[in-house]
DNA sequence: TTCAATTAAATTGTACACAATATAAAACGC
DNA sequence: GCGTTTTATATTGTGTACAATTTAATTGAA
């Protein structure tokens, strides 16, 4: 094994502590987040149509990075929780549009503390935690450009 | 809706981006592994074996931050595929010993542009890439405290 | 207009993740 | 030594992820 595999070196990678750091967050979210009854990307379902609604599953699938298998099951566990409805657009029949029922609605005054609660068990300063936000989001950005780019849409 | 619900905005949240891109970079991987005969999983947990191996199924989810309940079936069909050996520890029969096999050991020579390729569709420079390797693994550190502190062991 | 492409979701099948539990071996107290 | 506790892995059940395929609706070109 010469210098040139080196790159194998685990401690080499950048895939690896983000696998571990996302599967972390995962389990930290678990047991504050099962009070609201949501999984971890039930939560981020919600955040995100929390920001608006109704949306398409595709729409959401865009911001999520999730695709319709994932999605629907997802959904239809969230929808039968009584969280979110699920309807055909009349416009386009072919797109189905998630909304917020009154419940899921209420459901963010409830989660309101939930990144405080996280973030306190973390001993990370805000200026690191604004500085590996701004990373990990610039490396999305470049994954979503990478993904565009290998199987183009 | 206040003032103080804003942490619940998406653009906030540090463990949306980092679920994505952990997920992106799964994607990413996929086609490439797949050659190799890999899952991305898998292919981390051999990262870990060509570091040192045999080790026991604790040990390697010390390092992957993951339990027996997700390595003891991914193990199963790594052996399957005849890439490493499942064998109880003779000195403690609690422990099974995970060792590579000659074609577990051959697959790193395949595997050995992986992480060369990967990197070069992603159009990030090798400073962005160490600074945000040094982020992610300091984060994975903190998350591993907070994880111990809430469930000591 | 029609019917061949395209698009949006749903479905299918495989492979993780993980909490909770079960099983069995080793360590420990006395 | 012997029962209790602890430790290491396996099992079970639920919920993602995702490629590949299917189904149904819209778009588009002739």
């Amino acid at each position: 094994m010469g210098e040139d595999d080196d790159f194998l070196r685990l401690d080499r990678q950048v895939c690896f502590p983000l696998y571990a750091a996302s599967n972390l967050f995962g389990r930290l979210y678990r047991p504050v987040l099962a009070k609201l009854g949501l999984t971890y990307p039930q939560y981020l379902v919600m955040l995100v149509l929390w920001e608006q609604a109704p949306q398409s599953v595709g729409a959401l699938g865009e911001q999520l990075h999730l695709d319709s298998g994932t999605l629907t099951p997802l959904l239809k566990r969230m929808e039968a929780a009584g969280l979110v409805t699920r309807k055909r657009d009349t416009a386009d029949e072919r797109r189905v549009l998630v909304a917020l029922t009154e419940q899921g609605r209420a459901l963010r005054q409830q989660a309101r503390d939930v990144p405080q609660t996280l973030a306190s068990g973390l001993s990370l300063s805000p200026d690191e935690l604004i500085d590996l936000r701004a990373s990990v989001q610039h490396l999305v950005a470049v994954l979503a450009t990478a993904e565009a780019t290998v199987s183009p849409s």
